[in-house]
RNA sequence: GGGCGAUUAGCGCAGUUGGUUUAGAGCAUCUGCCUUACAAGCAGAGGGUCGGCGGUUCGAAUCCGUCAUCGCCCACCA
């Protein structure tokens, strides 16, 4: 065996054998079910640290559930990500000189459905090398057939419950994808800019009416001026009329209180049809409405003037024109909040068009309960306030967008005007023909809805839908997988997605979709950035796996990642990964070099049935403490108490105890002890490093075809845990720490012996000694009264030690050492006093509280007489 | 503008209803070691007035107030 762990090949090995032998693979059974559905990635994605993060997590906590006998399945499957999918294909066709508006609707999405089955699940199977260990055959795709008709069954649902509706309202247009979107999709950035004063001259009059706007270039669809009633500053304008510059068309000057008297000049221009301000202004006082805009953001010919120019250039071209035409007050720099689309962040444009909208009165009412009365938990649960904020201002949602790439809205229209909605074209017919009183209708008649619907109104329905329990409600699988156990994302999606999971699944099926939510951090790079492929400051996740092992990378992703903490990435946590499997592998050399003893060693039996009697203690109380921290999905902690388990505990101290001589054999007894504690630390360890795990697991033992760590359950001790035993060792630890402390500090050699005396009259088994004797080398341990003249000594806990030095002694350093001790044990001493010369702290607190103090009283005072009389003892 | 959260060692963090040896681990740092499992290692060491101020309490990193800095979310001030 080489003395360096090498993951390559033993990672690929281990993944073919889990899945040849369907390890991941659930179906019903009478066990308790354990189901996570993965955040469904964009389908033609690729893996980033954030999903690595994310998956990291999901496959820690199914493997956990595994081991606990529970019935494990993690359904993974791809999103089609309506907006982002289509902006590529688009983007691509572009490359090749082709326009989307050059083909038909089925061409398109012929070169769709190309580019999805060319990139498609690319990053499910990059998620195989991480170790991900999910169902594939149950892999899902929010627009496969199944998906697909349980959207359509849900949209013709809601809207037959009223839910849905279709109406003209101010939406957030994105001129570059050419749709709408949703608020959750706009994303309000500060932006500089400048403000400009604009000259209104008053009709009639030899007088100008200023108004400050940041968009010069609407003034086109100016209809209205309004002011404060109640502003004297613009009291003279009341009843009055004034033309808009350059335009010059007079309109009206109107009354609102909405206008704030602060701002700016205090009057304010109204464009109802591209601002939501304006726009309920209009609907108040029955303004025209004139919208200036192309969807693409150009002028349009109801502007009038720059006809078919960018909204932007426009902008530029008008100031100068203002300028000289003399309307121009003046030009102030200006920051402001402006929204940008999430997808192709260009500015949206505040835009009237008619699209279809769920109202969401009705699920927020559902869903917000569940959540603040913790029957789903929220780690961290700071997050409840926000989806509380959410619930409480809730707006409806604009569910359509005009892009082919999605599911199609189910609504048909008719001939004559009005519409259907149905499941289907023939469907769709029948309505339409009871509606219209018309038996003659055809298909060709009916014209479907060109739109399709917001990628989210198919992933809400995602922990159903994959267990098809929208389309056979009641099924023997959506019964036992639903509801799912535990939901792995982002906070960045709280509402896009973990709110309307929650709102569909009370809908559909009466229940939370999952129990607890566990949202991640945002992983940065070493600087706090958040990583992107523009910074690129993203480093390749498989790269990573290539050069730490995908074992590495999974322990530096966990090292410090607590829940909904941001991470700061950094290679090297995977390196320190990557040690620790080294470590691993090289206490597994040395355990299976060992041979057996056919003669007992009496002698070294009995230290090392008090090193494992120890170490067996040690294991189950971390093991207690690893299911505490799984219970709280403190998977950081969790990881943590392992690793030192392993690497302090089991590492430096236990095997030390019990390693024998060079060349030596070991007895029976130890040897399967040992074994079985190392057999019990890989299950620990297997949910975070599942693959160095499964490798020495198999070479432990002599192994059969089929076995696997993966389902060996974990020790846990219900037996009180002997504390007293702990308390010896940590003593031990502490007098060893002395002597080496010794060493080092007289440059003493590891091969030179020494004497170790124990001063007054502490009581040791023969074990015990011996394990010092063996631990830190020393020829004789000797309890004495007093001490040797010249000997460095040192106190473990309130045992007081001494190793004699004959010639290495320096008084002077001794002096000093002893001193500052004895000023450390004063200082401490005093203040325990403080509390307890407190009546009313003797009085009050708890009696353990004072007993404590008590004891700490003693201990301090007998390690004072201790350092005094050494003391006394050097002035002689 | 409103809300939420954070501030503890050089760094990123833990500290569970206030009391467990005058604040804890990990990494990094420093010192000494190539000791036949491991230098991707071993053995040791140093390092913090818990953001500032005020308060409650016998007792505060922990509770309250306030200020400061940072972050996140929400919001229609042109």
């Amino acid at each position: 065996m080489d003395a360096k762990y090498n993951p390559q090949q033993i990672e690929n090995k281990w993944y073919e054998y889990w899945l040849e032998h369907k390890f991941f693979h659930s179906e019903p059974d009478s066990r308790q079910p354990y189901t996570i559905v993965i955040p469904p990635p964009n389908v033609t994605g690729v893996l980033h640290m954030g999903h690595m993060l994310n998956n990291t997590i999901q496959d820690i906590l199914v493997r956990r559930a595994r081991q606990e006998g529970k019935n494990a399945c993690w359904v993974p499957g791809t999103d089609h990500a309506s907006i982002a999918t289509e902006a590529k294909v688009v983007g691509k066709l572009a490359q090749q000189g082709i326009k989307k508006t050059d083909l038909t609707r089925e061409q398109f999405l012929e070169h769709a459905w190309d580019w999805t089955h060319e990139h498609g699940g690319i990053i499910l199977k990059q998620l195989r090398r991480l170790g991900a260990s999910c169902d594939w055959d149950r892999t899902g795709f929010t627009m496969d057939q199944m998906r697909s008709e349980s959207v359509i069954k849900v949209f013709c649902d809601l809207y037959d419950k009223g839910l849905i509706y279709r109406g003209v309202r101010m939406v957030n247009w994105d001129p570059q994808a050419l749709t709408a979107l949703s608020d959750e999709e706009v994303i309000f950035k500060e932006h500089h800019g400048k403000l400009y004063y604009l000259r209104y001259k008053v009709e009639g009059e030899d007088a100008y009416a200023i108004v400050a706007t940041t968009r010069p270039e609407t003034i086109m669809g100016d209809t209205a001026m309004c002011i404060n009633p109640n502003n004297p500053k613009t009291e003279w304008l009341k009843g009055k009329k004034v033309i808009v510059p350059l335009v010059g068309r007079v309109i009206p000057v109107i009354e609102d209180d909405y206008v704030d008297m602060e701002f700016g000049t205090g009057c304010l221009k109204v464009t109802p049809a591209h601002d939501v301000n304006d726009y309920m202004l209009g609907e108040k006082y029955n303004l025209p409405s004139i919208d200036i805009f192309n969807d693409n953001g150009t002028l349009s010919q109801a502007a009038g003037l720059y006809v078919g120019m960018d909204r932007f250039e426009c902008r530029k071209q008008i100031e100068k024109d203002l300028q000289q035409a003399g309307l121009m007050e003046k030009v102030e720099d200006y920051t402001n909040n402006v929204g940008f689309s999430e997808r192709t962040n260009v500015p949206i444009e505040p835009k009237l068009s008619m699209q279809w909208f769920l109202k969401m009165e009705h699920f927020a009412q559902m869903a917000l309960p569940p959540v603040m009365d913790d029957q789903i938990r929220f780690f961290p649960a700071k997050y409840k306030n926000t989806y509380r904020h959410w619930m409480e201002n809730i707006k409806d949602w604009c569910i359509s967008r005009q892009l082919w790439w999605g599911h199609r809205i189910p609504a048909y229209y008719l001939p004559q005007g009005g519409f259907v909605v149905a499941p289907d074209a023939s469907k769709a017919l029948e309505l339409a023909k009871k509606k219209t009183q018309n038996p003659n209708l055809t298909i060709d008649d009916l014209k479907q809805d060109p739109d399709c619907l917001d990628t989210w109104f198919s992933s809400w329905l995602w922990p159903i839908s994959l267990f098809n329990g929208i389309l056979e409600p009641n099924n023997k699988e959506i019964n036992y997988y639903y509801p799912t156990a535990d939901l792995v994302t982002g906070p960045d999606i709280i509402f896009f997605w973990v709110a309307r999971m929650i709102m569909a699944g009370y809908e559909y099926e009466g229940k939370m979709p999952f129990r607890n939510v566990y949202f991640t951090g945002i992983v940065r790079d070493k600087l706090g950035r958040k990583m992107s492929k523009s910074l690129g400051n993203s480093p390749d996740p498989l790269e990573l796996i290539d050069k730490y092992g995908a074992d590495g990378v999974r322990m530096g992703m966990m090292l410090s990642a607590p829940a909904g903490n941001d991470i700061l990435f950094d290679e090297s946590l995977c390196e320190q990964g990557r040690n620790f499997n080294n470590k691993i592998w090289n206490c597994f050399r040395l355990i299976k070099g060992w041979t057996i003893a056919e003669h007992i060693d009496e002698q070294a039996q009995v230290s090392n049935k008090l090193a494992t009697e120890w170490f067996r203690q040690k294991l189950a109380q971390t093991a207690v403490e690893v299911t505490d921290h799984f219970s709280k999905y403190r998977l950081s902690d969790a990881l943590m108490a392992i690793y030192k388990l392993f690497w302090d505990e089991f590492s430096s101290w236990y095997l030390e105890m019990i390693k024998p001589a060079y060349g030596q054999p070991i007895d029976k007894q130890t040897y399967d002890s040992t074994l079985r504690f190392f057999d019990q630390m890989l299950r620990l360890l297997h949910p975070f490093m599942p693959f160095i795990t499964e490798e020495l697991w198999q070479n432990l033992t002599e192994r059969k075809q089929g076995d696997t760590i993966m389902f060996e359950p974990i020790d846990q001790m219900k037996a009180d845990i002997d504390t007293s035993l702990l308390e010896q060792i940590e003593t031990l630890k502490l007098i060893v720490a002395g002597v080496r402390n010794v060493r080092q500090q007289r440059n003493i050699p590891q091969k030179e012996q020494v004497v170790l005396q124990i001063i007054g009259k502490q009581q040791f088994s023969d074990a015990f000694l011996m394990l010092i004797r063996k631990l830190c080398y020393t020829s004789e341990i000797e309890a004495v009264e007093q001490k040797a003249q010249n000997s460095a000594s040192f106190i473990a806990g309130v045992t007081e030690c001494a190793v004699p030095l004959d010639n290495f002694i320096n008084k002077d350093e001794e002096r000093a050492k002893l001193e500052a001790d004895l000023k450390y044990q004063e200082g401490f001493l005093q203040n325990v006093m403080k509390k307890l010369s407190n009546e009313r702290f003797v009085q009050n607190a708890k009696p353990e509280v004072v007993a404590m103090e008590r004891k700490k009283q003693q201990d301090a005072l007998s390690r004072i007489a201790v350092i005094k009389q050494s003391l006394e003892a050097m002035k002689e």
